[in-house]
DNA sequence: ACCATACTTGACCGGCTGGTCAATGAAAGG
DNA sequence: CCTTTCATTGACCAGCCGGTCAAGTATGGT
């Protein structure tokens, strides 16, 4: 975006944004439309590209604010005292399991954002999620306790199935066409966590 | 597609069925254009339409093309003397790697048809993938020895987070951007495999 | 009141693409 | 040959959509 729009004042550049998170929630890269966008952000469609300079990076504008909302949401003061990998695991779980229950219309986005194969925007949202994951790497789990694990176990990749696990579930249920059920996810995550526990900890600490 | 188009000579309906297959794995579907495939075809966009009703039917056509022919692939004999799950597992993950290794491009289409989210044609896709998951559990592994497992854990249930692990995995490496690495894939399996027998089965079956 | 600047509009353009169709060619049968 | 039937072509149409721009409106300073 140009340097006009983060000077527009905060509810218009909400409307816009909304607008935008909306539409592009619900339709694909390809299918979501400006003209759209525009209408539901009740501007014209001009105004939009004198904001941004085009869809792509309207798009990308979108992911960077549905990011740093996530981000923005989880305290970061309480995670300071979490060595435990599981415990570290189960808060976050929390934190985001409540914010998408809260707010489903931004797991919706997110799992759009997730699975975009249109060319024209999944590789710049790609390395933002590879950052992310980064950050989130270093910031939650870097100090954890590695004493608890088994020595052929790594941390990461503990964390990295567990993230496969939680992937491929959502995928499959957005493929039943089913409204993603945070219940039964949060039960299916308790299942994974046991198991993971089970094969990375040491026997004295399972 | 219509009467017309099996009717074809063998070469002649594998030349069109290329084509769109090329244009479909590279693109999303709403970017693969029929003009494309027309002429990678070597035919003209109106006998391409004369054999498929519309874009739509043809990329069904081509996903169900691409489902029988991974069935075929697997040798139904060999399965019925394998009543242990995780050898079942094991079998079927060796023939698809083997597979998708020859042909690398079968692979390439699946996971485009797998993570489509265009509304025109995800909604009878899901269906042909909860179809083939149906039948691929009705036929692999509906009648092994469930003595082995632990009284709380469901097979099926197993077998749901090994297709989890692997299908976010696979999201992950494509979104890493890189070609997918069968050994690597394989070794990953392989580690899944043993963290799911030693969860599910009970102690002495380890 | 005037002007300059910034904001806002919506008509418009051009490119792309799914799908159609009248016309042409080829085969088959008599 | 002639005719009927089928296969094949490619020009064409209509709709959609990203992006532009000349023109209009509001704002604020002087």
């Amino acid at each position: 975006m140009a340097q006009t729009f983060s000077d527009l004042p905060q509810d218009k550049q909400q409307q816009i944004l909304d607008a935008a998170a909306e539409v592009f929630a619900e339709e694909d890269y390809k299918r979501a439309s400006t003209d759209d966008i525009a209408a539901r952000a009740g501007i014209s469609k001009g105004l939009l590209f004198y904001y941004f300079k085009n869809k792509q990076s309207l798009y990308l504008y979108v992911a960077d604010h549905l990011r740093s909302l996530v981000e923005r949401h989880l305290e970061k003061e309480r995670l300071a005292g979490i060595s435990d990998f599981f415990d570290m695991l189960d808060y976050g779980a929390e934190e985001k399991f409540q914010l998408f229950r809260r707010q489903p219309w931004i797991l919706k986005l997110a799992l759009r954002l997730y699975y975009v194969t249109d060319k024209e925007v999944a590789s710049p949202l790609r390395r933002r999620f590879m950052e992310m994951m980064e950050e989130m790497w270093d910031v939650y789990f870097s100090h954890i306790d590695r004493e608890k694990f088994r020595p052929e176990v790594e941390p990461r990749q503990a964390l990295d199935q567990l993230i496969y696990l939680i992937d491929g579930y959502l995928h499959q249920q957005m493929m039943r066409g089913a409204k993603i059920d945070m219940d039964a996810l949060m039960a299916e995550y308790a299942l994974w966590r046991d198991m993971l526990r089970q094969y990375a900890y040491k026997e004295e600490y399972q």
